[in-house]
DNA sequence: TCTAAAATAATAGTATTACTATTATAAAAA
DNA sequence: TTTTTATAATAGTAATACTATTATTTTAGA
């Protein structure tokens, strides 16, 4: 049941680019639900390209201004090309949360590996939502720590939308319910008879978010400062709910 | 500290509606930051308007495809006179977002008028975040129960962007912040030692509206159901949570 | 290595959105 | 009654969010 993470390993080693070193390169592919995408971005160049610059984009003018227009200048591509793989930019929103939520969980999923007790479990956790950014980089085109930025700004435009019950219908929002549903059992292991497993596991998750957003822009809302080290404060804070809410 | 709740009673005799009633109308007016609009919209029978039909279309069609002009026909007026009321769909969905801040506040503040235990002022406040639409509505051109859905589901669109900082130097967040301060306070009576009144405050009303959506459209990410009353639900939750963690 | 297929780029075009500006008319206040 | 103010009517613009068509380049298969 915890081993919802699918990823892919291709190994270059014929290509042109690698011609003149000896360094194998890695690449790890997260698979997402194929309806979020007309074309498997990840799969080409351009595709790669598009996830790339819309992440830097969006991080840094915002979902609003981010338009496909300004992105095509940006890589010197077209609209047009834009659009053969994304139906809008919506769904690209879509997809750059889904990868966000299947990155979590594979750092969930590779550090509790080993792990029985499941307290230091919910612990790793609650330092993954936290630190998801600040783990060393596992794909050349995602640069994890800005996607980090876009959920905490953006992410819940991604179900925020009329479209919700339409887009959870095509499992659009599978991967974010696999991982409260991972960290519930978790939950549930610590204490069996807590009433709120689901509830608990997605409010650590938005709490998170939520808290280092307000840190930065609405001190006045959270207890969280960015003065000390805001995330530090974030994690040490998740972890005295979680615990407080399970003695 | 707590008497943050500002409202004008303005009482309607003359008016040539009234000359056939022995009735008195009263009107309350919640006076909100003034940067908001361009033109005070509660003091005319036009901005009334917008204020009533912008609720309701948002409610029904949501904020991404809610514009002025669908409003103007909707009304039998114009995009331009419009404009002269609020800057734009933005500042116009943080107007109506404030509004509810404050009338929480409101209720919160004649609900525990002469309540001394602040255990039971936080089940009142608790009530007054899931419930604060089934009160008996107070203005006739704001529909609460729909107010409420708006923000439910549109509610953390009014400072996820890229305008946060800038709009909340103009006090734009003021009614939101004052809420959750007011909250704490209450927090910090039960339980002098908590270390997140402020974090607890905004999570308690940030959960509240999650909770109701999630329930709704994607019941997967938490542990209650429509099936029952889930805002009763959502209370008892709310309730579980608060005296867990200051206990 | 050539050919066919597929991917991308270039170009053009449309309906809608989010506005602004101007003038006419109606309502309210002095 | 006059003047001010509010609203309505009309028109127009730049940008957005797309779609369609054709040309060119790249890739894959024979």
């Amino acid at each position: 049941m915890s081993n919802f993470i699918i990823f892919e390993i291709k190994l270059k080693l014929n290509s042109p680019q690698f011609k003149y070193s000896a360094l194998m390169s890695i690449e790890i592919k997260i698979s997402l639900n194929n309806g979020l995408y007309l074309k498997e971005p990840q799969d080409s160049k351009l595709g790669r390209n598009i996830i790339k610059h819309s992440i830097l984009m969006i991080d840094k003018f915002g979902f609003e201004s981010f338009t496909f227009k300004k992105l095509a200048e940006e890589i010197k591509s077209t609209e047009a090309s834009i659009y053969r793989y994304f139906e809008n930019k919506h769904l690209l929103l879509l997809f750059l949360v889904n990868w966000y939520w299947e990155w979590v969980s594979y750092l969930i999923g590779i550090n509790t590996i080993n792990v029985e007790d499941p307290k230091i479990k919910l612990k790793i956790i609650i330092h993954s939502f936290v630190y998801a950014s600040k783990e060393n980089p596992g794909i050349a085109y995602v640069n994890e720590s800005k996607l980090h930025g876009i959920v905490i700004s953006e992410g819940n435009k991604a179900y925020h939308t009329k479209e919700v019950d339409n887009e959870n219908s095509k499992g659009f929002f599978k991967s974010y319910k696999d991982l409260a549903e991972s960290v519930s059992i978790v939950i549930s292991e610590i204490n069996p008879t807590f009433k709120y497993p689901f509830s608990l596991a997605t409010n650590l998750f938005e709490m998170s978010n939520n808290h280092i957003f307000f840190a930065k822009h609405l001190p006045r809302l959270t207890d969280i400062s960015i003065r000390k080290n805001e995330v530090d404060e974030v994690e040490s804070m998740l972890n005295f709910f979680a615990n407080k809410l399970l003695s």
